[in-house]
DNA sequence: ATCATATATCTGTGATCACAGATATAAAAT
DNA sequence: ATTTTATATCTGTGATCACAGATATATGAT
């Protein structure tokens, strides 16, 4: 095998859509705060490019709703209405509840064992004394991921991913939620039981624990009041 | 009541966007064949104006999937395989399944008369000696989008606006297959027994009847050919 | 001190130019 | 006539400038 066969696959990578991963990083990880305010120039600075490549970024995360533009020439990541994270969830439970139960029929031995494996780093750092739940969050998110990843889907990774990046920012308050919070206590059971479901291919259970889980932390984050509460927005 | 105030209620309408707006409605109404190719500086020319808004309109286009971006620079209508094919049909007859049973459930005497109404009209597009193709394929759409619109599911509809934008191109095999084609007769029947089920309020059989419209529609696109047999894309 | 006006500075958007890479055309060599 | 080489022309991408609109700051008048 010579050096030449050894080399990179040859990924070609416009500047446009690595700052487009940078911000959906930063959005689907619970980093920004629903509010916050972006400039283009700021932004272009902060990266060392030019405007071009992040004016193309932020349209295309605008186009997702993962940005919003305000009347007045601002952009910011979009505030969201309880109807608005209502009907996301209803969505979610439906698209991830499938996905969930595909899985449980297709996972062999190695993909059900990185499911666990993400489950059990999971419980590690809930046992901590401090748990940190920036890393709470992220392992959450491997977790599901492994998950759907399972149904061999990509159209539907791609829907479900567009999901969590204009939820992510309101992953914020759960972060910052006493770490011993009861949500998270919850959150655990249902991880039990749809890794249980997975493990013995039971598709039906597996969907019904995902639609809980995604249920009841939809419900902490009404609770919590991380919502504005009525539509701002005529149109 | 002064004429300041009967003026249009302001809609920021950037380049961009019209040109968006242009690409999705050529697309979606299948008059772009996959495999078609695009240039940016002619799509410019022809719409007088600069490269920029329509290369932001393509971005958009490309993130979404209903563009695609080849190895050599070009912009082209993707191709589908069938299994690309396969799960967004499968995401579709959730979906709009969904859509469809809520549909069932919410609409009033408006919304259920303005569904038969696209209803008659498409039966009578087909009675037609030679009915005219892109004309029921825009009539189909529309008595679809009638009943999700009832749903009263924003995000919904924009997820299911997104799917038909990719399938929207394919649908020109179907326009191509012949006036009396069978595939619009069984197209009809499923169109009776879902608008039949939407104005006795049966969710159920709504979303059933959907989903068989969806599964039916997709089973004769995938048996003339209009795919392509496997993926050439290694990621 | 308070309010009105003017100015400076910010915002995103659109147009234009420069560039590297790929493709087709033309020229030249065999 | 066929193959090779050179040239012209296409492609999308990035940077820069100009612009209109909105906001904040500063300047002026009362």
């Amino acid at each position: 095998m010579t050096a030449s066969e050894l080399l990179t696959p040859l990924k070609r990578q416009t500047l446009s859509v690595v700052v487009y991963e940078q911000f959906k990083e930063l959005l689907i990880s619970g980093r920004m705060m629903p509010g916050e305010q972006i400039s283009l120039r700021n932004m272009a600075d902060a990266l060392g490019v030019s405007v071009m490549p992040v004016r193309e970024a932020v349209q295309r995360l605008t186009a997702e709703q993962a940005l919003e533009l305000t009347p007045n020439r601002h952009i910011r990541v979009p505030q969201m209405t309880v109807s608005q994270f209502r009907e996301i969830t209803i969505i979610r439970k439906n698209l991830e509840g499938l996905s969930a139960a595909k899985a449980a029929l297709n996972l062999n031995e190695n993909g059900t064992r990185q499911i666990v494996l993400w489950h059990e780093t999971f419980i590690e750092e809930m046992n901590k004394e401090e748990p940190d739940g920036a890393r709470l969050i992220s392992l959450n998110k491997e977790l599901h991921f492994a998950i759907y990843k399972g149904a061999d889907m990509p159209m539907m990774m791609q829907l479900i991913e567009a999901l969590w990046l204009r939820i992510g920012p309101i992953l914020n308050y759960d972060m910052r939620s006493g770490p011993t919070s009861v949500s998270r206590r919850t959150a655990l059971n249902h991880h039990v039981n749809m890794v249980e479901a997975i493990v013995r291919h039971d598709p039906d259970s597996a969907r019904l624990a995902l639609e809980a889980d995604i249920q009841s932390a939809a419900d902490f984050i009404i609770s919590v009041g991380a919502l504005v509460s009525a539509d701002k927005f005529s149109a």
